[in-house]
DNA sequence: GTATTATGCCTTGAACTTCGAGGTATAAGG
DNA sequence: CCTTATACCTCGAAGTTCAAGGCATAATAC
């Protein structure tokens, strides 16, 4: 009964990638039940989503793939590239930034 | 120099728009403002997206509204209904348990 | 007098994401 | 054999946000 998770996602799938990333480097299914164990089993990312957004960086030049093969079965492993870390930083802060004001107007902040 | 919010926006204007007529009934134009102000100007809705979420969550039943002439100028109140409150409960919990999870991910939780 | 700004409502199309389902293939276990 | 787990991938549907623009009244500026 893996609920998914609705409507706050947008963004999300990147911004996790990146940040499991910049601590080693790993596969897209790895990637998936990573994010899931590390969240408390809250966020399913889906192959559906992992793989698009890991071909995206890939071409964008935030990563960089390398084809191994492990058991007969072949894996691609995606590390981060120094543009990669730029991003990361970036979509952090702004997750940040809009975290904290969605928490100002949720407590009903008195004013600017 | 306006800036637009990116990336993380799926669902927040909703969000936030239930949380600010919980308190008390305003109109799209007083919507958009006051949560620009409330968020420190981080965030920033548009009308464009106030007018559509507004008559969605009408026809839903979470809001209901009223017109009202305030100098030759037609405003229309809109106002939290008993299933808009329930609506935003979920939404709220649900914008908890996922930031709290991102948290996770981003501190470099352990395990699950 | 007329032009511009502020108020206030609204719609439209493009762009982007996520989601869910499905497709391919190898290895292991019953 | 047949199912499960591993591992890659694509596709179409659905839902949002965004930017831009249109309409109308009132107040201010020139």
């Amino acid at each position: 009964m893996a609920d998914s998770n609705p409507h706050f996602m947008n963004g999300v799938p990147e911004l996790l990638i990146l940040q499991v990333l910049r601590e080693r480097e790993m596969y897209g299914y790895e990637l998936v039940e990573e994010i899931h164990r590390r969240s408390g089993t809250v966020i399913s990312i889906g192959e559906g989503v992992v793989y698009p957004v890991l071909h995206g960086l890939e071409r964008s030049g935030a990563l960089a793939s390398r084809r191994v093969k492990v058991n007969g079965r072949s894996r691609v492993y995606y590390a981060l590239t120094p543009q990669g870390a730029a991003r990361l930083e970036g979509l952090s802060d702004s997750w940040s930034r809009l975290s904290d004001a969605i928490r100002l107007v949720m407590t009903g902040a008195a004013h600017a």
